[in-house]
DNA sequence: GTGCATCCTGTAGCGACTACAGGATCAAGG
DNA sequence: CCTTGATCCTGTAGTCGCTACAGGATGCAC
C-alpha cells in the first residue's frame, strides 16, 4: 500500500493470475511455452510478474475456449484483435467457421442420440429375448 | 484355391483385416497394444493372422467408436456381449450412461451455437464501429 | 529462525490415435 | 535365380490441451 513503490501498483504473481482469471497456475504456464501468453518479466528470484492486460487476456482466452474455439483459433484472434487492428471480416471468419463446426457435430450428436434412445428404450434390461444395443452394434445376442 | 491347404481357408492378413473392416492398420496394432483386441497368432515369419471373428469385432469397434463410446466402455461392451454371456440390463446401463453424457455435450452445443449464431449475424463484416465477436469476448474493438 | 505457502523447471501422463524410421518378408515377373 | 514393389514388422515420437508430479528455491509471517 505504499504510495512509495508506486511505479506498478497492480503487478500480479501467477498465482493471483490464476485466481482471477479462473485458469489454472499450470495451465497459465502451458500457454507460455506455446506461445499463447506472451512471456511475462521476472523478479530478481525468477518469479512471473503479470499486469492486468495480461489478465483480460487470459480472461478472453477462458472464455474462447469454452465456447469451443482451439488454441490455434484463439491465436487468430488475438492477433486480429491486437495492436494491428485488423479487419472484423476476418474475425467473423474465424468465428462462421467455428460455428459451422459447431453445427455438423450438433447434426451428427443429434442423429446418434435418436439412435441410442430407441435403442435404449426398447431394451427393458431384464428378459428381453436378445439386447438390442449389442443388436445395433451387431455383435451378439445377450443371454 | 487349393482345397489341400482347407485348415484355414478365412485366414486374413492385417491389411486384409484393414481394408474389410475400414480401421486403419496402425489403429488395429493399436488396438492389439492396449488389449481391444486379442493378439492374433503368428505365421513362422511373424505376421499377424486374423480370422473372421476379428472383422466382427473390429468392425463393432468402430461401429462404437462412431457412436461415440470410449475404449474402455467398448471394452466393457465386449466383455458382456463375450462368452460370459452377461446380462442384458449391464449393457443398458452402459448405454444409458453414454446417452446422457450425449444429451449434455448436446445441450452446452445448442446453447454455444445460439450464441455464435446471433453474435454471428450482427458482425456486418464491413466497416462495423465494433466487432461483436470480439465483443463478446470482451477484448477490444476492431478496426 | 522456522515453518508453510508459493513459486520455479522439467518431465511424463492422459485418450485415441497417426506418422514415421528402418528393416524384414512375400509374391510375381523377367 | 533375381529383382522389384507391396506388404508387413517393431519401436518411437508426435498430435491436442492440458494435468500431475518430482525436486527444489524463494517469500513472508510469526
Amino acid at each position: 500500500m505504499s504510495a512509495i513503490t508506486s511505479s506498478r501498483a497492480e503487478a500480479l504473481p501467477i498465482g493471483q493470475l490464476s485466481n482471477r482469471s479462473g485458469v489454472n497456475i499450470e495451465t497459465i504456464r502451458y500457454y507460455e511455452r506455446v506461445k499463447l501468453l506472451p512471456a511475462p518479466p521476472r523478479t530478481s528470484s525468477g518469479r512471473r510478474v503479470y499486469d492486468p492486460t495480461d489478465l483480460r487476456i487470459l480472461v478472453f482466452i477462458r472464455r474462447s475456449r469454452e465456447l469451443g474455439f482451439s488454441l490455434d483459433e484463439i491465436r487468430a484472434l488475438l492477433r486480429l484483435g491486437g495492436p494491428e487492428k485488423a479487419s472484423c471480416r476476418e474475425v467473423r471468419e474465424i468465428a462462421a467457421h467455428h460455428l459451422e463446426d459447431i453445427r455438423s457435430k450438433l447434426h451428427d450428436l443429434k442423429k446418434l442420440e435418436r439412435l441410442l434412445a430407441t435403442t435404449v428404450s426398447r431394451c427393458s434390461g431384464r428378459t428381453a429375448p436378445d439386447c438390442p444395443v449389442l443388436d445395433i452394434l451387431d455383435i451378439q445376442r445377450c443371454k
